[in-house]
DNA sequence: GTTAACTGTCACATCAATGTGACAATAGCT
DNA sequence: AGCTATTGTCACATTGATGTGACAGTTAAC
């Protein structure tokens, strides 16, 4: 691929990923501008806007993967894969602040790699409750939520939180709540 | 109004709010064939399509005022109040299970209303936070994506949990976490 | 049971977004 | 500099949603 067509790639999936997550109804036509692309040109990468959609997803899910690798999430001391996973994952979700679930639940092939990426994470909590970082009487689920809200809040709710301290902040109030007792 | 008129334009907000939870971009024949009316008659109760969506918008915010209501927010001591809240706001997530926040984003009259709601939850939970219940080295918003986030996990991430049962563990998990320590 | 309110339906105009064809212009690679 | 991939643009067909007019049929209220 030609470099000035990598370029205009990656901008059309940031910018779509951008936009879409406002609005999931953005248009083609709306992206294309905001990228500083014709219309055309989006539609000859994309042969439809289903295929934009999931691009956009797939960039995301990658990365997400990617920081799970690294945080060695079944290998590692759970109190420091939990906060390694954190530390990087905030910084993903403001690369491509779109919800995933919402977007992708027309799209079955998909949605199978999206339920491994988030299977691998719920295996995770599993091994930390059974290693007693967590409360046994508590559903793993309801725990998976909480982090997973808390890291959507730090990325978009504290923009200015760096990814470290985003990561304390999530990983402490996960675990001990905001109550003063 | 005649009584039919009134259980239809009921159904007409019941159907929307849960049909426009699960994709924003639902049209108005789906909702008014969903909730056994023909499109016409929507059409005659709202002339557009905004007006819909901020009739259901409103019809959501009032049901959430009053639980702050009966709560008593501002007078009751924080711990009762704020399980009291919790308890009443989980059934009104269920039956508008929208989000306010996207949908008000254009109508700016909607959105006073909605921040003036907003408000007051954040009023109670400074309270909350002056009389000791919170920890005072985490943000009140903190606090409050915090508390937002677990009453919506609640609500519909755990649809068999009753109100008490809900209130208990969104209480308890927002004061104390998921962490064994 | 009559009246007034409300609804269903056929039909229509409008608008915005999707997706396509062809060709000239431009940018990157060697 | 020259070849080739890539893009911008004019134009077009299609589709689906919004919103409206008129009128006959039905339901609730008194």
């Amino acid at each position: 691929m030609r470099a000035d067509a990598a370029r205009n790639l990656d901008a059309v999936l940031r910018t779509g990923a951008r936009l879409l997550a406002e609005d999931p109804a953005t248009t083609i036509a709306t992206i294309a501008a905001e990228a500083g692309l014709d219309r055309r040109t989006v539609y000859r990468r994309f042969p439809t806007r289903e295929a934009l959609l999931t691009a956009v997803f797939r960039a995301k899910l990658d990365s997400a993967n990617r920081v799970m690798d690294e945080a060695r999430l079944a290998e590692a001391p759970v109190a420091v894969a939990l906060h390694r996973y954190v530390e990087g994952i905030v910084p993903v979700s403001r690369e491509w602040p779109l919800d995933v679930r919402r977007m992708m639940r027309e799209d079955p092939d998909a949605n199978v790699l999206r339920e491994e990426a988030s299977g691998r994470l719920d295996r995770f909590l599993r091994r930390a409750a059974d290693e007693g970082l967590l409360r046994a009487d508590v559903p793993i689920s309801w725990a998976r939520a909480m982090l997973d809200h808390l890291v959507d809040t730090a990325a978009h709710g504290f923009p200015l939180l760096d990814p470290p301290q985003a990561a304390d902040l999530v990983v402490d109030t996960l675990l001990n709540g905001v109550g003063r007792g």
